[in-house]
DNA sequence: AATTGATGGTTCATTAATTGAACCGACGCC
DNA sequence: GGCGTCGGTTCAATTAATGAACCATCAATT
């Protein structure tokens, strides 16, 4: 999967908000933050942060600081460069105790992967994003699929994303539609009436595809879950190297993503709202 | 573990910040509404949200709107009530994989609980409060001491809170002697001169020890492990019903946390200071 | 059916907060 | 010694947070 750090020089927080940065509280803006620390980030140092979030240094520091009494963000005492900090471990584990996905979606997310050997990755919807919740990374020796749990996923230009704005609250698609789409490919849908378009197809026919609208060489198939409510939750996906893509796989793994979807809905609690059901090819 | 939830009616916020609401930016007072959640409280409504916090309705349901922005809360469909975001998986997991500390202590205290068949548990420092990392609960049918994953441990009240405050950074005993100390337990320490000398004391035999300082008939021992810097990043302890205490077995307790904070100190990459390491009596 | 008291959410003038340019001392590097 | 960069700080200007009051809605009670 694309990382957003590789798209060049871009303001993270001017991406994630679509240039909008009106109605950005001060929280929103310290929080946003924090998703600039990742795998290849881990610490970040405040002119840094500066550079990176385009905002003042006296405020990144002052955010940082309020980050820090409250356990978000931690110093190294050595280094004085910030990560992310305990607070987060903690409430995780409220979260997951209270509200068990990750590990309710781990089992099936494995078993698909360790079926097809390739990259199975399960998401929640946040925003006009797609959180990274569990994923799968079936090394068999050959090519295969990269994926980052740390970055946020577009809805507009990946196979979970399009699943979320096809099943999702109407609010995700208006989020999503309310800001310039960024082009990642050829392939991305940057036209918000060709992406409504492809969202209602995308409702009728069960399942989101795309093929190389993210990262070239990358195809995905995608199918929503539900707990609550009678709207998308997340999106189970799988992604392929766009040559081990064809007609019989793609047909296998739509498939199995529904009958997973099915259960891991049933699992939280939730139930496939009747007119996804009649689209889904359930059940043998 | 006592809870601070069954203390009766007093406010989560101005417990933590011991009424010094002071120096609280807009920042710390959204994420501590956060500290609302727990096991028994998963969700939270508006109205409640504001009594629990006593901050206005207004502020509240501002903040909660910004958190559930920036995907820290989301909101049930069916209640309206908020729960805990999917952001805070995502970014548990980017902290994790960049700086393992819960699958590092997981073994470790898993060992220890396996052994003495009691509970153990792990915090890491964060302000004047541990934060709960892992624990493990060794359920042999006796009595057991419950401990609650979600609810931070006030440094002057636990036997893991007086090691950070003996071997963490200056700045701990500094936040928790800035705020009145509250009593939990006729044992509690509410003298912060008495609590500054017993913090001297621990330092000097190299470990904590509280019988019945947080909560009734618990006796707890715990002892500092480090990781980068010079400071204790958080304690290992074991707490154990008063009535299994003893000379002998408090001496067990002590040796095998000794050498269990000295693996996991290691193991994070960190060094025990030389003064501790000469009080700690390790290896065979 | 009207009343009461919850709830979640909204409004707008007041006010207290955040903000940003400039500044500081420390460190490393020619 | 001069230069660039680092983390951190200051203070006046102003922007953004705040809180009392208000609405709409729902459920139980009278």
């Amino acid at each position: 999967m694309q990382t957003y750090e590789r798209q060049g020089k871009f303001r993270l927080l001017q991406f994630l908000t679509g240039f909008d940065d009106s109605g950005m509280g001060t929280i929103s803006k310290a929080l946003y933050l924090l998703d600039h620390f990742s795998q290849s980030t881990p610490e970040i140092g405040l002119s840094e942060f500066q550079r990176l979030s385009d905002l003042n240094k006296a405020t990144v520091y002052r955010h940082l600081v309020e980050l820090e009494k409250t356990g978000f963000v931690e110093q190294n005492p050595n280094t004085r460069k910030y990560r992310l900090g305990a607070a987060i471990l903690r409430l995780a584990s409220v979260r997951e105790r209270t509200f068990p996905m990750r590990s309710v979606v781990e089992h099936h997310v494995d078993k698909l992967s360790a079926r097809f050997k390739e990259l199975v990755h399960a998401s929640l919807v946040q925003g006009s994003f797609m959180s990274p919740l569990y994923f799968k990374d079936y090394g068999d020796g050959g090519t295969r699929v990269y994926f980052n749990e740390a970055q946020l996923l577009p809805t507009h230009a990946t196979a979970s994303g399009i699943a979320a704005l096809a099943f999702g609250s109407p609010s995700v698609l208006k989020a999503t539609t309310s800001k310039e789409l960024q082009r990642f490919t050829q392939n991305t849908i940057v036209d918000s009436d060709i992406l409504k378009q492809r969202a209602a197809e995308v409702r009728s026919i069960g399942f989101s595809e795309c093929d190389q609208c993210f990262e070239a060489e990358i195809h995905s198939i995608a199918v929503p879950f539900f707990s609550d409510g009678i709207f998308a939750k997340g999106a189970i996906a799988i992604a392929v190297p766009t040559t081990r893509m064809n007609d019989d796989a793609k047909h296998q793994f739509i498939r199995a993503l529904w009958t997973t979807a099915n259960d891991i809905t049933t699992e939280l609690g939730g139930q496939i709202p009747s007119e996804v059901k009649s689209v889904w090819k359930l059940g043998k």
